[in-house]
Parts: C-alpha cells; structure tokens; sequence
DNA sequence: ACAGAGCACGGTGATTGGCTCAGAA
DNA sequence: TTCTGAGCCAATCACCGTGCTCTGT
C-alpha cells in the first residue's frame, strides 16, 4: 500500500509478442556476431560491488544474486532514461543526444532527485572544460596578442 | 545515514566538488556509452552524457541498496539478497521501471494480498 | 484511442505504475524484446578462458587465498632439498 | 568553427577460485 | 540445529582512456 500518486496507469495486459526463433537451440548459440556478451551488457561486477556497499554496514554481506540483481537494475536504468533522452533528441531535429536531455528526461520519468545533483554536476563538468580550453589557447595567443581573453563568465543560479 | 537524508547529503557532496575529474570515474564511460548505443535509437551521444549517467548510476545503486538493506534488517538478517532488491521495488513507485527485471513474484514471504 | 477494456484475467489483479514511466515501460519492453534474442539465457561460469585458467594457476595458501607467487615456494618434495629462492623474511599469515 | 565516431595503442584495475565459518535455512 | 555460500587474497590481460583522423553540422 504505497499508492500515493493519484494519476497513475493501469499495466496488466500489455505483453509484447516477441519473434521466437528456431525453437531448437539446446546448445549455446556461439555466433559471437548476433550474441550479446555480458560484458556489452552490463557495468563490471567489481565496480557495482563497491558502490553497493556505502550504503550496507562495514559488516553486511551481499548476496551474489543481489549483485547480479543491481547490475541489471543498472543496465536498465541507463536505457530507460537514455530511451526517453534521445527521443527527445530525436524530436528536436537533433543527432546527438546530450546531458540537457538526460536531465529532462530524469525529470520526465519521475527521477526528480537526480536533477538536481546532476545539473549542478554537469555544469562543473563544463566549466572544467571551458576553463582548460581557455587557460590553453590564452598560452597559445597570448605570446602573438595580449589582451583579451580570462573570459570568466559571470554565473548565477 | 538514513533515507531521508541520502539526497540532502548528495547535494552538498556535489557542491564540494571542484573539478570535475573526467577520469578516474568509478563506473568506465566506455561501458556506459555501449549500453546506451544498444538502443536502436541512438545515433550520437555527447560525451558529457556517459559522465552524467556514471554519477547518476552511483546514486542509483546506493539508493536501491540502502532501501533493500531496510528488509535485510526487517528480516533480521545480515545479507542482502535479491528479494529484499524486490521488496525496495515493489514499495517505491520511482523503482516501477524495474518491474519486468525483478517480477513481483520474487518477494518471498512477509504480508502479501490475497 | 487506448484499449480500455482489459482482457478478463481473473486471477491477474491489475499493475499499477508510475504514470511517468508507464509509457516508457511499454517501449523498453519492446526494445528488450527484440534483443531478447541475442541475450543468453542464462549466465556463464566466467567471462574469460584466460583469467579462469590464470586464477586456477595462481599460488595460494592454506586458507584458498590468492598468495604472492615468488614467496611460499613449496613444491618441492618432503626432503628439504630443495632451496628456498628468496629467504621469507617477515611476511607471515596475518590474520585481519 | 566545433563535436563526435572510429581506429590503434599502452597502461591498468577487473576478473577469478579454494577454503572457512558467518549465517541462511 | 544443518550445511549453504560470501568474503578473502593479488597477478595477469581484456578493456578502458587517449590521441589522432575523418566526417557531418
């Protein structure tokens, strides 16, 4: 009983029909062309592990299925959100799909939380890259041409 | 460190940061990337988007671990398994997504309808 | 232009969702679907020939941990022929 | 002008199993 | 109580990051 939200959507029936191939395929399918490893499909096992465990007390154990279980959540999580971005993209007439989008589409979702850390997170990011570029085309110029340039942008939020 | 207090104290991490450290992330963007080309749809992907989506998966595993961990303790164990995962989701509506990964059917015992 | 009516599944009480997401949901299972194919059921052993064979020749010690290879030289036999190639110094099994 | 895809290369941390006893059952 | 299964250790090598060229906007 946590059905806070009064609009929420009916999902029962909605199966999607998928196209099952040769139903004889007892053995691995070897043709590394068409087959998914796991490592295309999920973050590394190590990585996730250490992550998980901020939250769970120094003398908490995790379950190995509970590891696999976060590394799909995972992989499911990016391509939720990143669906949602680059049909965004898409309807701007855009081919590259950018943070803005994944911000819009964090908030589309339901996953206000993310917004904020992440804007703020992004913008940092960009800074770091304008600042670098900046800093290196002033050594760059700056010997043929003085003047101009330290374009510290005037920010606020 | 509670649930209330997990997005407050992200929030006031991100403003310690100073540099954004492109590398050296915990999650590799390269791995990032791949799975978000698995989508059909995706023809381009700024480089900015992999680094979001590294800080906003770590945000994601702690919150989905730190509420599994709840039933851990409900439960009075001391490790975490998959069905205390499937409890999280099924108790909070931001974790719906997550409902063909981890079936309903999958929390064991506790309270149930019908 | 939904399909309101819901096939009769007695005993299938209906899913509610996130209204933000429930649209979303419906075409990720759509995009999963079709890789579905491409997906192997279930999950291997191990991702790399090279790194099973590598950890099954590795050194360990009494407990089955991963030991450092040039240390605890003990494959020679019982007589105390052999020779040790680096003195052991002070590295001893510590327990943590 | 910029910004990302694709490729080659070099550095490096994720991958990895046997044994023990927490702890699930 | 019984007995399953998760943490522990560190060396290799697959893969991640980087720099470059090329293409498209």
């Amino acid at each position: 009983m946590s059905n806070s939200e009064d609009s929420q959507q009916y999902l029962n029936d909605m199966l999607v029909k998928e196209e099952d191939e040769a139903s004889g395929d007892e053995s691995d399918k070897q043709d590394g062309s068409i087959m998914l490893r796991e490592q295309d499909r999920f973050l590394p096992i190590c990585n996730i592990i250490k992550i998980m465990k901020v939250p769970v007390p120094q003398n908490g154990k995790i379950a190995k299925d509970a590891r696999e279980c976060i590394q799909e959540c995972v992989s499911e999580f990016i391509s939720f959100i990143s669906s949602e971005a680059i049909e965004r993209s898409v309807a701007e007439n855009r081919k590259t799909v950018n943070g803005d989008d994944l911000l819009v589409a964090f908030s589309n979702l339901g996953f206000d939380n993310y917004v904020e850390p992440l804007s703020i997170y992004l913008q940092k990011y960009r800074e770091s890259n304008k600042s670098d570029r900046n800093l290196f085309l002033d050594a760059s110029y700056a010997q043929n041409e003085d003047g101009s340039s330290t374009n510290e942008g005037a920010k606020q939020q | 460190p509670t649930i209330d207090n997990f997005w407050p104290n992200i929030v006031s991490e991100v403003h310690g940061i100073g540099q954004v450290d492109a590398k050296h992330q915990v999650l590799p963007l390269a791995r990032i990337k791949k799975i978000m080309k698995l989508d059909e749809n995706a023809k381009m992907i700024a480089g900015e988007a992999p680094l979001l989506f590294a800080k906003a998966c770590e945000y994601f595993i702690q919150e989905l671990t730190m509420h599994a961990w709840v039933h851990t303790e409900e439960s009075r164990r001391r490790t975490l398994q998959r069905s205390d995962i499937a409890q999280a989701i099924a108790n909070y509506d931001q974790f719906d997504f997550l409902i063909d990964i981890v079936p309903r059917e999958e929390i064991k015992p506790s309270s149930s309808s019908s | 232009s939904e399909d309101e009516s819901s096939k009769g599944e007695a005993d299938e009480e209906p899913l509610y969702v996130n209204a933000k997401q429930y649209k979303r949901i419906l075409i990720r299972r759509q995009a999963r679907a079709k890789l579905e194919s491409r997906i192997p059921k279930e999950r291997c052993k191990y991702l790399h020939e090279s790194r099973h064979r590598h950890a099954m020749n590795r050194a360990r010690g009494e407990g089955g941990r991963f030991h450092s290879a040039q240390e605890k030289g003990d494959q020679s036999g019982p007589d105390g022929g052999g020779g040790m190639p680096m003195a052991p110094s002070s590295m001893t099994l510590s327990r943590g």
